[in-house]
DNA sequence: CTACTCCTTTGAGTTAACTCCAAGTCAAGC
DNA sequence: GCTTGACTTGGAGTTAACTCAAAGGAGTAG
């Protein structure tokens, strides 16, 4: 696959492919003979896994380590686990504090429908 | 309230404080007779509700547009509202896919534990 | 062969959101 | 009166995460 296909299918530049695959966030693409990128299934895998953790906010660091550890091979299959572990948790409380605002916004939201409210039933007591 | 007590206070740096002022992040705040920030109940108010707000992403310009509206009274209550409530549901529809991907992180670490619970068992298997 | 398009690389530029700095003011303590 | 320290301002610097640009190669169309 081109990265003008992958770039089309995943939403996501070439440039940003391409600035993926140099800072490690994905592992490097194999080239064809004269040096095109062609990525494989699993390379797909790879910037659809990425997408979607950068998507909801997971640090660059931590998937950059991810993919590091994933190239080591299997001696750290604890230690990646720990890693998705740890992520799940941070996401877990992240999503907890949304909750939370949110809930705060839905108060001030019916605060303002009180308000306008109000003001509405003083305009009709006052316009004929 | 002087400006290093409301730093203490909600842990954002001077600069930061005196960064959102500029922005129009919060309103502006009071200088005494010597030119220097002094804080009221309400300016503290605004300091912790950006500082929330923007904890969980809300974008800066929305809030400035915020502030903005406030500042010219009651005609904006409607639209204030509106803006909470277009917030509200974006916050809802990242929670939803923050949920999505911790289900999917949740089954990765099942699939590391069964995996690593294989290769515990055939070690146990190898070495008497 | 020439032109064109799509890719390559390296390195520079951009944007958001701070963060730091220099120069200056003011009030308090000695 | 001088120093100290916390503040002021405007403006420059930083960092993360892209994003763009320049220079060049490979393969295809005319």
């Amino acid at each position: 696959m081109l990265i003008a296909e992958v770039s089309d299918k995943f939403d996501l530049s070439q440039d940003t492919l391409r600035y993926y695959e140099r800072i490690g966030l994905i592992p490097r693409v194999n080239r064809n003979k004269s040096g095109i990128r062609d990525y494989t299934e699993e390379d797909c895998r790879w910037v659809e896994f990425v997408k979607c953790m950068r998507g909801v906010g997971l640090p660059i660091e931590v998937l950059i380590e991810y993919v590091e550890l994933f190239q080591q091979g299997d001696e750290t299959l604890e230690v990646r686990k720990q890693l998705l572990v740890e992520q799940h948790k941070q996401l877990l409380s992240r999503m907890e504090e949304m909750k939370t605002v949110m809930e705060r916004l839905q108060y001030k939201i019916s605060a303002y429908e009180q308000t306008i409210g109000e003001k509405e039933k003083t305009l009709n007591r006052t316009s004929p």
